[in-house]
DNA sequence: CGCTAGAATTTGAGCGCGCAAATCGCGGCG
DNA sequence: CGCCGCGATTTGCGCGCTCAAATTCTAGCG
């Protein structure tokens, strides 16, 4: 007989509720419920099998219970091939997040890969009958992805991170105010003392960048800037080589911007070397802010909108577990401005 | 009676084995053998039950299958929170290749977090042990790792992506070739016509590093360049400002370096950044190889040596699954050296 | 001291499936 | 024409657990 505290190192296959059970002299029933009901049980009979639990290393096991509860305590994601031209990181904190946030729940992560859309949409069909995920997340929306609405009609329970231009009243989502990022980065730069500042955006059509686009707009409205801003929003193709191209013309402007509040990361790199080869010193000749705070944001001194990933993660996972049916299952979270050198100092006129 | 083609729209509960077989009128076990042993069931039944199959939209419980069978088809991975400072994009690329090996021999992917070491090891024996994967990957092995020991105390199988300094050899690993790695830079810089190599790495005492330097040793030996390398071999701590100082140290030096080899590309992102203030052109007066090629390195055009993590993966999850006992488990993959502007050009002479 | 309400514990059934052994059905052969 | 043998199909059982219902135990009371 084993003593005290040593665990049983996995002699043959692992102990089952009935060799507990059998080992504390009691039943298959008794030590389940003082697992998950311990109030029903005699104090007494509670330790003597809390006691043989820990001897015995039992431990439940996990697909029996998936079985019997009919609930596999799994969360499906989709995980997606990052583009290469995206400096982001973001998908790799989400990942994380999620993972704090379902272990503190008792729940994993269940990551799968699909060729497309279609394939993904299977697949959550097929791991959601088959019971291997309870729910799923939804990650990167597009404007018109078809992801929402199939799963709704499915049955299959889900929150999306992001969310759709249409319809994102019939789901629940949790998403990052993309306007307010871009506004709170036109802010500071007036704080900072500049006039005319440009955007440097994706071409419209992705609900990301619009949105992204009319935070600049209305803050350029509402502080009474440069009246002129159409000549100030520019828009490319999210790569450096192409941000490097619309800055150029940009610069070339008679009246060049002194800011650039960028939609992305990866532009604003674009329009730092963009003013570099250009013989403007980024932060003094030029500030220039991006979005996401990637960390080559960090590395190359980039101020930058942070989106509140952690913070994201812990809504979704509540949301999607949450016995709280009276929120309405939409959550629209700040995102924040870390600001680093590439606009710390003040504008200084130029020209 | 269900036209054929049309899915049950999961009216109620998702339909079993049983039910598949009360509809076509043979029995559960005749259904479970079309779905896995097809040749035992004659064409004309195995044609019914099939279309009854797909009729129903029927799935196979996959946690009753993973108790009957006592496999999961999952397999457990710890997801690390990214260092701040890491431009890595390693584990995200790395995820998802596992994922879609996985996806081909039919395994999922199974994410949990932990607080340190200690519990991550408590979780996958509890993970194991409960049944809810059936082997493990270990991810970012340090030179003195417990993990891989601790694993096989407990009996658990697992392959790891790395390997520690000793007793590598009593567990199966996939390894990128990190000296090969650096040697490829040196090389390439050799190529160009560089005589003065100098190495940018962590201070020693991390596995990963130490092995890229020893790199940049032995290929600095074998073209029997200036044999005075104590001075161009610097060390600094993985992030950018600390390499943008130490690549100071490197060029005012009396002789300084035409040529940069980096350990990572953080440290490469600091000595562009040096150079650059030090009013030097990368990629023209002073070139600069990084390691990891991670999305920044092809941002800024800096040139790096890629590991194949596709490959990785793909071999991880092979060795995993594996029949083929034949192989040691160990496998040293070559990565790559992906040229980009920072050192494209030819050297030319300074001073 | 017997009875009973209520607590403590046990038993029975089944979750959906796979394995192995049992049964069925059919053509061929003596 | 009946029996054998083999392929096709079915049945029984158990994987480890949970839920609901049944049973046993305990203590309190008249």
């Amino acid at each position: 007989m084993a003593e005290p505290g040593h665990r049983e190192p996995a002699g043959g296959s692992a102990p089952t509720l009935q060799d507990v059970a059998r080992a504390a002299g009691v039943s298959r029933q008794t030590v389940s419920n003082v697992l998950h009901a311990p109030e029903r049980v005699r104090p007494a009979t509670r330790e003597r099998v809390v006691e043989f639990i820990s001897r015995l290393g039992y431990q439940p096991n996990r697909q029996a219970q998936a079985l019997a509860r009919s609930t596999s305590h799994m969360i499906g994601y989709h995980i997606r091939p990052l583009a290469p031209e995206a400096l982001t990181s973001i998908q790799d904190r989400f990942l994380h997040a999620l993972a704090e946030a379902g272990r503190a729940a008792d729940h994993h992560l269940l990551l799968f890969s699909a060729e497309d859309e279609s394939a993904e949409i299977d697949s959550v069909g097929r791991l959601h009958r088959g019971g291997a995920a309870d729910a799923f997340v939804l990650y990167d929306l597009t404007a018109d992805d078809r992801r929402p609405k199939a799963l709704l009609d499915m049955g299959v329970p889900f929150v999306a991170f992001g969310r759709t231009d249409a319809g994102a009243d019939t789901y629940p989502w949790v998403d990052v105010d993309n306007v307010l990022g871009t506004r709170l980065a036109v802010d500071h730069l007036v704080n900072r003392g500049h006039r005319r500042i440009a955007f440097l955006g994706w071409p419209s059509g992705r609900t990301i960048g619009d949105r992204r686009a009319r935070g600049w707009h209305q803050a350029v409205e509402s502080h009474r800037l440069a009246s002129a801003c159409g000549v100030l929003d520019a828009r490319s193709e999210d790569s450096v080589q192409a941000a490097i191209q619309v800055t150029f013309r940009l610069l070339e402007h008679s009246e060049p911007p002194t800011a650039i509040v960028t939609a992305t990361d990866t532009l604003a790199v674009g329009a730092m070397q963009a003013a570099q080869r250009w013989g403007l010193e980024v932060g003094r000749d030029l500030a220039v802010v991006g979005f996401d705070d990637t960390p080559t944001a960090a590395a190359l001194e980039l101020s930058s909108i942070r989106q509140p990933i952690e913070l994201v993660g812990q809504q979704v996972v509540a949301a999607l577990l949450g016995t709280d049916e009276a929120g309405p299952g939409h959550q629209l979270l700040e995102p924040q401005l870390v600001i680093r050198s590439s606009s710390a100092r003040p504008a200084r006129p130029r020209r």
